[in-house]
DNA sequence: ACATTAAGAGTACAATTGTACGCTGAAATG
DNA sequence: CATTTCAGCGTACAATTGTACTCTTAATGT
C-alpha cells in the first residue's frame, strides 16, 4: 500500500514532532536542541527539515500547541473524575501529577519555555496556562458564586502552585512526590479558604 | 600603583563574573552562553578562563551564589522596612518587585536555572530560595504562633507566588506591573487568611 | 640577584552548527 | 503518456565552539 504525497508528508512531519519531544529530558531543553539533532533522531536529512518548518522556533511553537492539547484533554478527564467522586482540589492535583508522570516530555517543554528566552514561546505557554486558568475560574465562579475577577485571581494562584509543585516533583523520588502532593493540597486549601473568608467578609460590608 | 598577583587575579575573576551577568537578558539565558562569549565580553583570551574556573558550570554556580547574596541583602532591607512602617505582605512584595527592576540580570539567572537542565543549578537555586522561605517561615511562626511545619508550607506558597509574579512582570509595561503587584498581594492575603482560619480551626478540635 | 611560578595571550584543531545549492525519483496533473 | 511538482538526499561551506599546547612576562620566593 503506497501513501499519497500529502499523507507521506504528514507522516514525516509527525515524525519530526515526535522526535523533538523524545529528545526533551531533565537534562535537555528545547532551546538546547539543534536542528540537526532533531533530524538525526527522526532519521531524515538535515535539509528535509525545511520542507516542514521554517526554523526551530516554528517547530517549537507547534510542540507547545500539541502539549497544550494534551494538557486540556487531561483537564477534561479531571472534571469527569470530580463529577464521579468528589474532592475538587485533591482530584485536580492528583490528575496533574499523573500527567507529569505520564507525559514528562510535554511538561519539560511547558515548564522551561514558560520562562525561556523566546518571547513567542513564553506567550504561547502563557496562553495554554490561561485556558487552564479560565476553566478553573469558571468552575470556582459558579460553584462559589464569586465575581469573575475574584475567581480568576484565585484560579491563577492555584494553577501556579500546582505547576510549581510539578516542577519540584521532577527531581524527586516517588515517596517524596507523595509529600509534595500533600503539601500543595494544603496550600490550595489555604487559598480556597482565604478567598472564601475575604470575599464573603467584603461582601457583608 | 601595581597590583599584587593575587589582587590582579581576583580582579580578572570579578571581570569574568560581571561580564557573564551582563550578558544575561530576556533573550539570553546562562545555559545559552558560550565560554568564548564570556571571555570576549570580559576582554580576555578564551583560554584564560580556565585560570579561574573549571568550566562554565562552575562559573554558573558562582553566579547563583552571588545572586543569592544579593537576594538576601534585599530580604534584610525588607525586614527593616517592615519594622519602620508596617504591612508585611505589601512591603515584602514591593521590595521584591524593586529587586527585579534593579537587578534583572540576577533574576533572569535564578528564574531560568531554577527549572534548567543542570541538576546542580536547580539545587543551587532551590537552596537560595530556601533561605528566603526559612526566614519567612520563621517570621510567620513567631508572629502567628503556628507550628513550624505549618508556617513553612505557608511561606513556601508565598515565595512561589511572588517569584512567579516577578517572572510575569518581566514581559510587562510599568503600568501592568502595578496590576500584577496588586494581584499577588491579594493572593498572598488569601494564603495568609486561609492558613489562619484552617490552622486555628484545627487547633480548637 | 637569580630562579621559579603562574596569569594571560596566541595558534591550532576537530566537532558541530545552520543553511545554500543541485539532484533524484515518484506522485500528481494534464 | 508526457510533463510538472516537490519531498527528501548529499555535498559543501563558513561560523562558532571547547580546549590542548606553547610562549611571554612580571610578580614572588630564596
Amino acid at each position: 500500500m503506497t501513501l499519497s504525497r500529502v499523507q507521506q508528508k504528514e507522516k514525516t512531519r509527525r515524525l519530526i514532532i515526535v522526535s523533538a519531544f523524545n529528545l526533551l529530558s531533565l537534562e535537555r531543553s528545547y532551546s538546547g536542541l539543534s536542528l540537526r539533532e532533531v533530524t538525526r533522531e527522526a532519521g531524515i536529512a538535515a535539509n528535509s527539515f525545511y520542507r516542514h518548518f521554517e526554523d526551530m522556533e516554528e517547530l517549537g511553537l507547534t510542540l507547545v500547541d500539541e502539549g497544550g492539547i494534551t494538557l486540556r484533554q487531561l483537564m477534561r478527564k479531571a472534571r469527569q473524575r470530580i463529577r464521579n467522586q468528589g474532592s475538587v482540589i485533591r482530584t485536580s492535583v492528583e490528575t496533574f501529577m499523573e500527567f507529569i508522570h505520564k507525559s514528562p516530555h510535554v511538561f519539560y517543554l511547558l515548564l522551561r519555555e514558560r520562562s525561556g528566552t523566546s518571547r513567542a514561546f513564553r506567550m504561547a505557554v502563557a496562553r495554554e496556562l490561561q485556558y487552564f486558568i479560565v476553566e478553573l475560574a469558571d468552575y470556582i465562579q459558579h460553584s462559589q458564586n464569586y465575581a469573575t475577577s475574584d475567581a480568576k485571581v484565585q484560579a491563577e494562584a492555584i494553577v501556579i502552585l500546582v505547576f510549581n509543585a510539578g516542577a519540584e516533583a521532577l527531581d524527586c523520588s516517588h515517596a517524596e512526590r507523595k509529600l509534595i502532593t500533600e503539601k500543595v493540597i494544603t496550600q490550595l486549601r489555604y487559598v480556597a479558604r482565604g478567598a472564601d473568608e475575604i470575599i464573603k467578609k467584603h461582601r457583608s460590608d
